[in-house]
DNA sequence: ACCTGAACACCGTTCAAGT
DNA sequence: ACCTGAACACCGTTCAAGT
């Protein structure tokens, strides 16, 4: 999608089919989106790129490196396209929702995440989170409460939804019908022992999870603005 | 931990060497526990408990099933033993808490939590935090929004601090060095580009993940108050 | 400097065969 | 009913050898 050439400076033909860097975690992203985690193979992808095994090492450190960087063009991608907002409550808003909805059309991005630990993506993140609670007055002191707040639900909730679609996967069903199955499970607990898991079971099946995120984001942000005085 | 015997009720002579679902999350646990995730493997695993690898699997349906059985035993363990409680809000606090410590002794089971989606263990902390949710008066409707939002953020933890203890698993170092190095990262980056994570390194050295923890979970709460009567 | 591809040391899972 | 262990179809990673 983004284009690249920046990472051959020096072979002056600059062929377009030459192995790069980013050529790698472009074919990466594509695998990954197309077939999930599993997909993600140094010989599915070798093959892809018409390249050897070893090649791809020549160029990436190893699955752990590759599954970052392309974890990283994503949420480098999300980041830029959420920039403006009217206040700062609304900017966290449409950035904590981009990164949702980035999560939603790239599954494989939310587990990832949750094993990148303060690595590069993570560090965007951290930033744009940060910039907009020190817009919100908060003291020095409470800002990263605020910003670990934000940025860990963020990552829970993305963490949960690529395990969701990554079992509907795996069982070869629909997201939807995943979770349909999970609430009937649920409503069959034993009363006594889950009486609240199991009310919630029919909320399960009609709620959006992308309403409920929101509602989440605005618990923590009134959290926030009610603890100012403090 | 915990005795077990009810799993095989029929072998009269119950011999305390039998294989059994019980000893091979047991064994499962110990190995998770002293080698993290990666030595957790049906090799090691049947070498341990002196059979073959095939004996197991009469046992378990495969190793996803394996590892959220494990996960499941430490949550359930960790949910009974956080009770009592003043409040609902203390009880959340401490029910919180017990997570955080679990999953410091058993940092697998932050990541297992990211995968299991639905399952018992999930099941478990949602009527945890369900029950105290609905002693705190909160209206039907938003009882999803709040135990969702302190689940996530739970999650959210747990998935980093496993990704954490791993990281520096995998490069041989302690977790404080590992965190020390990522600081000095952090304090490295560029002033424009990311002014408020550099500003962050030098908290991040002194920080205590669980004081954090605390803040975070404190954050929710007040939202979950301060929204109360809208 | 960059690429090839065979080889290595692992995995999870299956299954005929035993008791 | 329960267990054995060899075999299968994969993995990520390395490395001598090529250009």
């Amino acid at each position: 999608m983004t284009k690249k050439s920046r990472n051959t400076p020096h072979s002056p033909q600059r062929r377009e089919e030459s192995l790069s860097r980013d050529r790698i975690i472009e074919a990466s992203i594509a695998l990954l989106d197309s077939s999930g985690e599993s997909g993600l193979t140094f010989r599915t992808l070798s093959e892809r790129l018409a390249t050897g095994a070893g090649a791809i090492y020549w160029h990436v450190e190893n699955k752990s490196d590759l599954l970052t960087a392309a974890c990283d063009a994503i949420v480098a991608r999300t980041m830029a396209s959420c920039v403006a907002g009217a206040t700062p409550q609304a900017t966290i808003r449409t950035l904590a929702l981009g990164m949702f909805d980035a999560i939603d059309a790239h599954p494989w991005v939310g587990s990832a995440l949750t094993r990148v630990a303060g690595q590069l993506p993570m560090v965007r993140i951290v930033e744009c989170l940060g910039q907009q609670v020190r817009a919100l007055d908060v003291s020095d002191e409470d800002q990263w409460a605020a910003v670990s707040a934000l940025l860990h639900y963020i990552l829970g909730v993305a963490g949960q939804n690529a395990a969701n679609t990554q079992f509907a996967r795996t069982r070869g069903v629909d997201r939807a019908d995943f979770l349909d199955a999970m609430a009937t499970v649920w409503s069959q607990l034993d009363p006594n022992e889950y009486p609240f898991a199991r009310s919630l079971a029919g909320q399960l099946r009609v709620h959006d999870d992308r309403v409920d995120f929101l509602a989440g984001i605005d618990l923590i942000l009134s959290g926030i603005e009610s603890s100012h005085g403090r």
